[in-house]
DNA sequence: TCAGATATTTTGTGATATCATTTTCTTGTT
DNA sequence: AACAAGAAAATGATATCACAAAATATCTGA
């Protein structure tokens, strides 16, 4: 009964111990390091990480607003399971709005910060070689968000990273199979077409982006109703 | 120095107090009833309605997880203030956000469906007459994720309401004005499209019905940078 | 061996207490 | 009257406690 791994995360001093223990979780989902369908307790994550319940319920009660963890009726708590309906919405929504997000910030791409996410994605090719999928996960959110900042306004990324949360447990089964090179190539499209200032290319390498991280998930998918949680 | 007005909502035995204090403060939101900039506290939320910190805790963390309330470093938790910038962004979302859930759900509308949305609407003019604003606010709403709820996989409503939370307490402003009548239009048109079976008409009005909800808001906001917090 | 009842443990919930900060009020000085 | 300094009150954060409900383990009888 090895508790659930999750991954180490900087703590910084200015840090509440809510905002520790919701970072780590989230982190946790994000990455994929949770299975779909894990269950969970509140006592029990607070003795994983040495804290009192309290601060672990505000953490999970916020996870649950965003969708990434489900609070049952009887007193458990769980990752959630992904059904192909789910599946399919959820990869839709992100093209949706990352299409959206992109058209909101195209006015302020700048040859700078065109630089600067060249750098991220070739930073993610080391994160490759080391096998450190959790990284190479969250350099491509960097990446993505990166872009989606731009806008002084933005009011999207919050809504985004639910759509993350909710994909992470499923997503990361996908890229343990290291098809993230094509996620690469993807990213040098969508490179492309910012220094050409072309928001249509922009809009179709960020559909085949989301799009190619996800055809190998729903072959796997086609093949029962559920994934994940096998143990 | 008279408490905010948090209006009352019922009770079932079933919810916990954390629930009921969520349900409570989110709805005073979503229905505009503090204004934007409002100052809030822990311990005067948990005074005002009887409770203590420890549920107020965590509906309000949830509420600032969906951008509701901020928490702000300093000891206060506070109403977000409106921004032009941030408001074209909110509406831009919504319509981006409510036409993709409209189109997702498309498939499943039928003669049932529209029969039960057009009492729905029906029952939005008596609120009307009445002046109950909160009511007209919550059947509007309720009016939209009728529809949105039809795909039994949709994953976009929680999205959804997290804009109208953000929008909540600016609009009420609007609402105010009493152009509600133009969104009952609006509404006529969706049926109509609904019952055609247009998805592109269900768009187009789906857009026009929420920019007619924002054009007043607009101009006014234009006078300054900031609307809201009078006091 | 297995099903059902009972006892034990675990869990979620919410109030309370404590502590360090921060805010606010008071006071004194220029 | 204005402003700075210090005292008092209020606040956020989190551990702990008590209670009821639920889950799990144990026991009993066929």
């Amino acid at each position: 009964m090895t508790p659930c791994p999750l991954p180490e995360i900087p703590r910084t001093d200015a840090m509440t111990t809510q905002e520790y223990a919701y970072d780590r979780l989230r982190n946790a989902v994000m990455v994929g390091a949770l299975r779909p369908g894990t269950a969970l307790t509140f006592r029990g994550l607070a003795q994983q990480l040495g804290l009192s319940p309290t601060p672990i319920r505000e953490a999970v009660r916020r996870l649950n607003t965003e969708q990434a963890i489900e609070v049952l009726g009887n007193r458990r708590l769980r990752v959630p399971e992904m059904t192909i309906g789910r599946f399919e919405e959820l990869v839709q929504l992100r093209i949706t709005l990352e299409t959206h997000a992109a058209e909101r910030s195209f006015p302020y791409i700048s040859d700078i910060v065109i630089d600067q996410m060249t750098a991220l994605d070739n930073g993610m090719d080391g994160a490759i070689g080391r096998h450190d999928l959790d990284a190479l996960t969250r350099m491509n959110q960097d990446f993505h968000k990166m872009l989606y900042r731009l806008n002084p306004d933005q009011a999207v990324i919050p809504l985004i990273e639910s759509l993350w949360l909710q994909l992470g447990p499923f997503q990361r089964q996908v890229i343990e199979d290291i098809d993230a090179i094509n996620v690469i190539d993807r990213h040098k499209e969508m490179l492309a077409a910012m220094r050409g200032r072309d928001l249509m290319a922009l809009c179709a390498a960020i559909e085949s982006d989301i799009r190619d991280g996800s055809i190998r998930s729903g072959r796997q998918m086609l093949r029962g109703t559920r994934v994940g949680a096998h143990s």
